[in-house]
DNA sequence: CGCAAATCTGAACGTTGTCAAGATGAACTT
DNA sequence: AAGTTCATCTTGACAACGTTCAGATTTGCG
């Protein structure tokens, strides 16, 4: 007898149950928001009890882990996608803040779920910042080529983190309703989102001793 | 007959509930945290029925909103009382965004109720933004004062903008474990913050064309 | 004092997360 | 090939939640 799903491990009743209900999980999300994602909503739309879930997580909120991972690989693909287009280093640079928060705002709900997962965790995802092709260290590395070679390691760890936060918080406030005059005054989202990152430095200029 | 609140509007039968149930509101999520916060909770905390806020909150939401209005508020407090302390200006700039990130910290229940009203609502609160000594004017003065007298007025809403992102990205990033060899190296939290804030500019400089 | 409006209660409805007990099928052993 | 074992799924239940509605109660006003 044939086996539909070819790949490693499909020792379910299901088919891949658990692979459904992520899928199941990010369909909802995107067509009805965040506050309309239940865990007996995805059995619902994966046609299976919603007792089911609980023998692949343990936990509501583990299917929301499972979500946000996926998330996350995404958008380190989006980074280095990013990355690839650009022609320069100093290019590349801006690229990667624009791109984080363009992913942010393309998938506001995807996005969402995976910010709480990180905040209820007190953590981003270990892959996120771990290993060395990881989105983390695609932002130290470009710092790095478009002209930080001089500085001490610390240095560059604390700027890595710093672009980081930058992103994260322009993400989340850049959908804001009291921006939108100053985004048609510039002439769009990304003439913002460009003209905020790069002003990142006169509020950082002005705090220096 | 006398009656115990003496301001304005009293006009009911248990004294003050509107009052009493923002109270026991900030009361849970300070003792339990925001995922404890249910409104039938917080009715049975005021000691009353579970449908008796809906006299003065059309919605739970409501609730928070009006719970994150006096965080909103405090925050703006604490900003104002930041920048007193400060003694230079360029000082203030970072004691501003070290305030921002501190209260975020001390009050992270309610700072998580507050950033979740602007995320639902895709703004932030109004009178953050527009009276001329709300928070948000606060850090703008304060950037002229520190030394960017001479920049266009479209140049300084962008760099306030960009601060305020910067702060709320660490807000919610701060606390994260990945950080916290690095901060025992720096020698504590604030000498973390106060290095993430500083390397935005760094950040910042690699983008400039 | 009497009346209308504001305020609170009680009970109910539908939904959610979660769990325990049982049914069902697949895989492994012999 | 048969039987056993184990993972998977269902059924049914529970408590808690947000919300609504009809009715009781109190307040303030004329």
């Amino acid at each position: 007898m044939n086996k539909p799903a070819p790949v490693e491990s499909r020792p379910y009743h299901h088919g891949d149950l658990r692979r459904a209900l992520i899928e199941a999980a990010r369909r909802i999300l995107e067509a009805d928001g965040p506050a309309a994602l239940s865990l007996r909503g995805v059995a619902r739309e994966a046609g299976v009890s919603p007792a089911a879930p609980y023998h692949h997580f343990k936990d509501k909120g583990e299917l929301l882990d499972a979500v946000a991972h996926e998330g996350f690989e995404a958008l380190a693909e989006a980074l280095k996608e990013a990355k690839r287009d650009a022609e320069t280093p100093k290019d590349a640079m801006a690229a990667l803040g624009v791109a984080y928060v363009r992913f942010s705002r393309e998938n506001p709900a995807l996005y969402r779920v995976m910010s709480d997962c990180s905040r209820d965790k007190d953590a981003m995802p270990d892959h996120l910042h771990e290993n060395e092709d990881s989105a983390y260290c695609t932002v130290r590395n470009t710092l790095v080529e478009a002209g930080l070679e001089g500085v001490t390691p610390l240095d560059l760890e604390l700027a890595t983190i710093a672009a980081w936060c930058a992103a994260h918080g322009l993400a989340e406030m850049s959908g804001f309703r009291q921006f939108e005059t100053l985004k048609k005054e510039l002439g769009g989202e990304e003439a913002f989102l460009r003209g905020v990152l790069e002003h990142l430095g006169m509020f950082a200029k002005v705090m220096k001793d």
